[in-house]
DNA sequence: TCCGTATGGTCAAGATACTTGACGATCTTC
DNA sequence: GAAGATCGTCAAGTATCTTGACCATACGGA
């Protein structure tokens, strides 16, 4: 199936893992070199898949180390610099006196805001690219990929 | 579209990006973990992404730098390492005495070969999970968003 | 031929992201 | 209460990537 390659079409991958990190490494950069110029210098793909995981109304941490795929260690290191940042503050949980509850501060607030805008600018031009159609359906396969997402890949290293 | 976020159902992303990060993520996981499990200790997702745009033939570092979405000295500390590793050999252009070739020793070679068994077991088992139909489409899809990749995302950043 | 400039590659230092290991504090269970 | 689990932190090390400076070779023209 590996055809010769020669010197113009050169055997570069066509699978569906080289495809997708393509295209999300080209989103993630379209995306933050978007907020960086939209005045939040501070933001990062690292930290970007951190608050990916923390709704609008804020979560636990311990909830948060859960769901990223990472180490609680990992997890603790990006909050430390988004609290730094002013970006997010973290509370005691009243519930739990171990416990930390996360939560946006309104400069979070305001980047979540900048970043649903140009999340939908690029979804537009997105679809102006390959079609509604084309679109729709790369939304379908992605969903139900999650959805049917077995257990053989990425859980969490679980740090002991 | 952001639909009030509630306690349960909890305001996750859902677009394109965010849908594109998460799969590609888990499909680096499966098959970093499987290569790892074949015995290609050395195997990490950078690497991968490095190998992914040497040709089996090898080719010039120079050129690699181009289609890498990197600094020259991150692809050169990258082929530092898998060198080191015994995984690529580096030799000098006869036809440029500044240049170098980069190529694949016998080890390098059998890992390309592990990773093409491995990748084709796990488009198999999303072809399983998701249906032939919409792997199609997912594979269209991704081949449209990257021919008609105009510019204004991820080139490389050229460092002077 | 010789000079100016561009290109290919390296060295070095620092920033960011992530890992592992150890640990203290608090909750839970019996 | 006391044992054990959970939540968060501190500390140190590794991998990846950036920037800046630098040398050697190639190329293009005067």
């Amino acid at each position: 199936m590996v055809k010769e390659p020669d010197e113009k079409t050169d055997g570069l991958p066509d699978h569906v893992g080289w495809r997708l990190w393509q295209a999300s490494r080209a989103w993630q950069a379209e995306f933050a070199a978007a907020m960086r110029a939209a005045g939040h210098a501070w933001f990062s793909e690292a930290r970007a898949g951190l608050l990916g995981h923390i709704p609008r109304n804020g979560t636990r941490q311990s909830a948060l180390i859960e769901r990223a795929a990472t180490s609680k260690q990992a997890v603790q290191q990006l909050l430390d610099g988004l609290e730094a940042e002013g970006v997010l503050e973290r509370l005691p949980d009243p519930r739990d006196g171990r416990g930390k509850l996360v939560r946006y501060t309104r400069k979070g607030l305001d980047a979540l805001r900048d970043g649903d805008r140009i999340k939908l600018q690029i979804e537009r031009s997105y679809i102006d690219r390959i079609g509604e159609q084309r679109f729709a359906a790369l939304m379908d396969a992605l969903r139900s990929l999650d959805a049917e997402q077995g257990d053989a890949s990425g859980e969490a290293p679980a740090s002991k």
